[in-house]
DNA sequence: AAAAAAGTTGCCCAGAGTGCAAACATGCAC
DNA sequence: GTGCATGTTTGCACTCTGGGCAACTTTTTT
């Protein structure tokens, strides 16, 4: 069965209303959201990206063409929803974080909390069905750029208590921390090949961390001194930044 | 007259062959697509994102709709190829760069270089007309991307002289850089709506500048330390706002 | 000049995406 | 319950995309 909203008097109906929580609607709505990305990622498992239609899709999830359309403007956009459900499930962690705390070590907690079977095990699937498809490597990237923007929102509300903020800082710090937990993602993939076992998602948290220490840190050029943490930027003063003295 | 490829005897022809350069064929070529591309960009500035076809272009450039297709695969990919002439220049610049020199010094030099009016003219036209516009900014995602890829490839080959590589590293620091430059990019668009006098220019480059002392110090916060750091980074605060003196 | 290679075009077709209006489901008031 | 308002699904028709194919033209080679 795949989505049967439609079909009434089934689970908890007659006796009393359960909870005032999401009302019928909304949970058919749900339903019929969910019986599309399962269809669709059904479809890019058993017949590979691209070799499958929206109609594939509709049928498989039992309902009309015409709806599919009212759910997702594209294939691409309902798999690239589970992308979004990754990077949103990032986004929670990442505003629950306590607001005075640096906002790289936020980020890396955030990121950290993604290194987990359920919630890394859709995207590790996405990554090796589509690490070389243009067609669906596209959408991911509107996730990606989708998840910098409310990161940008939530840096806003954060910083702006009380200081003028910085809309360079905010938007070059945002982008860069989602670059790196991109590539950490991508070179975890690299390595382990989205592969679900204990070492691997240790391996992929550890990129995390170390990826946000590298931000942390000005990637402070690891050849010269891989053991202090004390900065002595290579970036020389003289170009990289306006001397920090006055003027 | 759009595009006249396919009319011969024309200009240099008859007497002599006056250098074996580009080929007639890559002349014809090189002709039809830039006159795609200008027709595409017209059409977007008289008609808005979105309200035109592929078929509109096509007959603005003095091609058949067929023949379109054989250069681009839709019409953002022809609006695109701006951004990742753009971009290519700035690679190209970047690989000027001598190889000893630090990452960053030579990112920050490649994209100053571009804080130029008849460079930066095609993309702020574009960052105007496709802001707000979903459709249109997608290919510039996938521009950038492929930016980074580009700029990984770049890296790799001048750090892997000798030493081993660090795979996330390579993929952070590019990926930030990328992410900095466009933040830059961004806020300059927001400050100075793309204008492109010789101040607003200069805004540019400092924004992209700074830009890359953040990522350099490790985007020290601007506000007074806090606590939890440590690690002092010594390049402190001052990299926010281009400072209003000389230069 | 003739053949070969490369490029253009028209024709055709499957599929994407959208407006519209009818049919259906749900929520709410009585 | 009955009935109405509101929200959702669906079929239909339509335009546009994107690409295979074969005929045709242009450029290059021999």
């Amino acid at each position: 069965m795949p989505a049967t909203p439609p079909s009434s008097a089934d689970a908890p109906s007659a006796s009393h209303p359960p909870a005032d929580g999401p009302s019928r609607r909304e949970l058919n709505k749900a339903a019929t959201r969910q019986a599309i990305t399962d269809a669709a990622l059904a479809l890019l498992r058993s017949n590979g990206p691209g070799n499958f239609t929206v109609e594939d899709i509709a049928d498989a999830a039992g309902i009309s063409r015409r709806t599919f359309f009212n759910y997702f403007s594209s294939t691409e956009a309902a798999i690239a929803a589970v992308t979004f459900g990754f990077l949103d499930k990032a986004l929670q962690q990442f505003r629950l974080r306590p607001a005075g705390e640096p906002f790289l070590e936020s980020a890396r907690a955030a990121l950290v909390e993604l290194a987990d079977p359920m919630t890394v095990a859709p995207l590790a699937e996405l990554y090796s069905l589509g690490q070389a498809n243009p067609q669906l490597s596209r959408s991911e990237l509107e996730a990606w750029d989708h998840c910098t923007v409310e990161i940008i929102t939530a840096a806003r509300e954060r910083l702006s208590e009380g200081a003028e903020l910085d809309e360079l800082y905010l938007r070059a710090l945002a982008g860069s921390v989602i670059s790196c937990g991109k590539a950490a993602m991508d070179v975890w993939f690299l390595q382990c090949g989205g592969s679900l076992t204990p070492e691997s998602l240790s391996t992929l948290r550890q990129l995390l961390i170390d990826s946000m220490g590298l931000l942390g840190s000005g990637f402070a050029r690891p050849d010269p001194a891989p053991t202090t943490t004390q900065a002595t930027t290579p970036a020389d003063a003289s170009t990289a930044t306006p001397s920090p003295d006055r003027h």
